[in-house]
DNA sequence: GTTAGCATGTAAGGAGTTACATGATTTT
DNA sequence: AAAATCATGTAACTCCTTACATGCTAAC
């Protein structure tokens, strides 16, 4: 359940959604969508689409279009089932939403996502991420002195984390203007006290 | 060889070189070390120790020591062997050292290393992200609209490449003036101090 | 023509995660 | 006593990466 690797199907999906691609396309484009560390290799690719086409949520078919290329390629054509498929996943809530790789997929379809969707998934990243770096900040090894590269380590990616806190936060308070006062000028006094320094933050609840 | 998670394993023997150690502490350890971003797993610790141990690089004892716990544990200890694994690997200089978790490892190990190793490290690293930025930064959609959260991504992604680079950047200067300067008034007359537009790919410039 | 890039795969091998199991010790 | 946390594993499953293989087409 939940594979962690859905991520990359849930990806393919998602830009078949738009138009119709062959693998060798797809891949760039994923590439370029979510940056992930490293180049996604056909070795992954591939087998991955044979995945889909055997679930039946996409179709395969050999280019039959000699006006645009003369190329052959194997174009992939979401079926139905793959939009219904795609649809519950990126709505699904939970962690498989809020990692690294997970949470940048979700972000990338997000114009097709619901308003509460969206925040909740926001809302359950910055959650994430503030665990992260509570627990970094708690890390004072015990052990003497400290060594200068772990320390500059340390503050870096401390720092990094802060940073995309920050990132999410506007995000979110983005999203809830949005919702509240598309029509600005009147609403009301936005009773939003919200965001505590830290905190354990509440999470929504996880996969269904 | 150089398989790609030999970084598990160099952690760790990074790691028993300070003081021998047994598993569950090491993977606490190893969680604040690396910041990666999923928790390390029992199910992948055990299983690397035990290769470890197969191949000589560490030992088991189990702990007889009661004055500090009565709690049994399996304590590993680094082996001569494994100390002269350690300081070969974490000296190769290539792109397993500079993929982001293997950057992270060399890194955190950084003051057991030389110092031209380390600018070597440092700079193919840069070079890496160099590359990763000029791809992102190259991606322009041919598809007419840009999607706001697509864009907001890219811009967020590209941000943070930008931030490391200098981050990097920095680090690099910093060794080069600690290898010229630390005795400063007597050593050769510095020839050329031009640390910003050498690199193996285009420099850093953020914020074109 | 020859090179470079497009295009699609497969096989081997290694690794990590989750879930399952168990039991001791310390704290409440 | 119960609960929490320390402590060590194993098995099934899935997946990814690397390396290998092939062939077409566009450009030089």
């Amino acid at each position: 359940m939940t594979s962690k690797s859905a991520t990359l199907e849930l990806a393919v999906l998602g830009l078949l959604h738009e138009s119709p691609l062959h693998g060798y396309e797809l891949r760039k484009r994923l590439n370029l969508l979510l940056g992930w560390n490293r180049l996604l290799s056909y070795g992954s690719l591939y087998p991955a689409l044979k995945r889909l086409l055997r679930r039946g949520m996409v179709t395969e078919a050999t280019n039959l279009d000699p006006a645009v290329t003369r190329r052959q390629r194997i174009v992939y054509r979401l079926t139905p089932a793959g939009e219904q498929f795609f649809a519950g996943r990126i709505t699904e809530v939970g962690p498989a939403a809020w990692d690294d790789e997970g949470f940048t997929t979700r972000f990338a379809f997000f114009s097709r996502t619901d308003a509460d969707v969206r925040l909740r998934v926001l809302e359950g990243r910055r959650s994430r991420l503030q665990e992260r770096l509570d627990r970094a900040r708690s890390s004072r090894p015990p052990t003497g002195p400290v060594d200068r590269y772990v320390d500059e380590l340390r503050r870096h990616s401390i720092e990094s984390v802060e940073r995309e806190l920050r990132w999410l936060t506007d995000l979110i308070e983005a999203e809830h203007s949005a919702r509240e006062g598309p029509s600005v000028g009147h609403t009301e006094p936005s009773p939003a006290p919200d965001p505590p320094p830290t905190s354990p933050t509440p999470d929504p609840r996880p996969t269904a």
